[in-house]
DNA sequence: CTCAGCGCTTCGATTTCCGAAGCACTTGGA
DNA sequence: TCCAAGTGCTTCGGAAATCGAAGCGCTGAG
């Protein structure tokens, strides 16, 4: 399947609305920790495959290509992967979930007492 | 699989981090999407699953079971789903991502003549 | 007593994802 | 100069997630 893109049709949306390709995009699994691990600065494929829990080299570099093809990433002259201005955008906008998820994980721990870790 | 859950161990991630847990939640096919349909208030299964571009029921189902865990979504007593306040806590959390997605559109469009339709 | 609509389940087909293996290439010593 | 190690990336068979059509049991309206 094609990368999705606003205008373009995506999966679950034939009218190519952007906020559509983008729940498309990130819905796509590792999609979102892919720009999570990205938000430093450039990274070596298999590097960031590391960061990754050492997800599938093939899935890796299917979403690399997708994410290339959105702009959201690009490929430095010696190879590393790094955001794009519009990559650290969507990096941006995904802040407001990173302080969610810890609302997430204290709102939990306190109704139930499973073992719930630090940080992010 | 069981839904994710922080302080559970979830796919991609076996330190059961919030962040990771969320990002495996999200990065499950349609869950951004529900969320985002349930954002006006309780819609009962059919229409849900219309509103999610008729969806397979059997996912929807496995989707609501998994929102439902993680305490995002309730039913109501008539049967219909609603966003509980945590849900609208990650609905809020998904705000800005709604506005870069206007802004990708807006930047993939002008390097690009590729019909971009309006609205989200 | 229909009948339409509802929430939800089942199940076979399709798509996606996984993961181990390995290829071509570069770098850094010996 | 040769070799070992690391890199980016591809291939491919098996596993898992997703799809979608069909239909079951229930409820309220006519």
């Amino acid at each position: 399947m094609a990368a999705p893109r606003p205008g373009r049709a995506v999966r679950g949306s034939s009218t190519g609305r952007p906020l559509m390709a983008a729940l498309d995009l990130f819905g796509r699994r590792w999609n979102l920790r892919i720009i999570w691990e990205l938000r430093h600065g450039p990274v070596g494929f298999r590097a960031l495959q590391e960061r990754c829990d050492n997800m599938s080299s093939s899935v890796l570099r299917q979403r690399l290509t997708e994410l290339l093809d959105a702009t959201l990433v690009e490929q430095q002259p010696d190879t590393t992967y790094a955001l794009t201005e519009l990559g650290h955008g969507a990096r941006r906008a995904l802040g407001p979930l990173v302080r969610w998820s810890a609302e997430w994980a204290a709102t939990l721990s306190a109704a139930d007492p499973e073992d719930v870790p630090q940080g992010f």
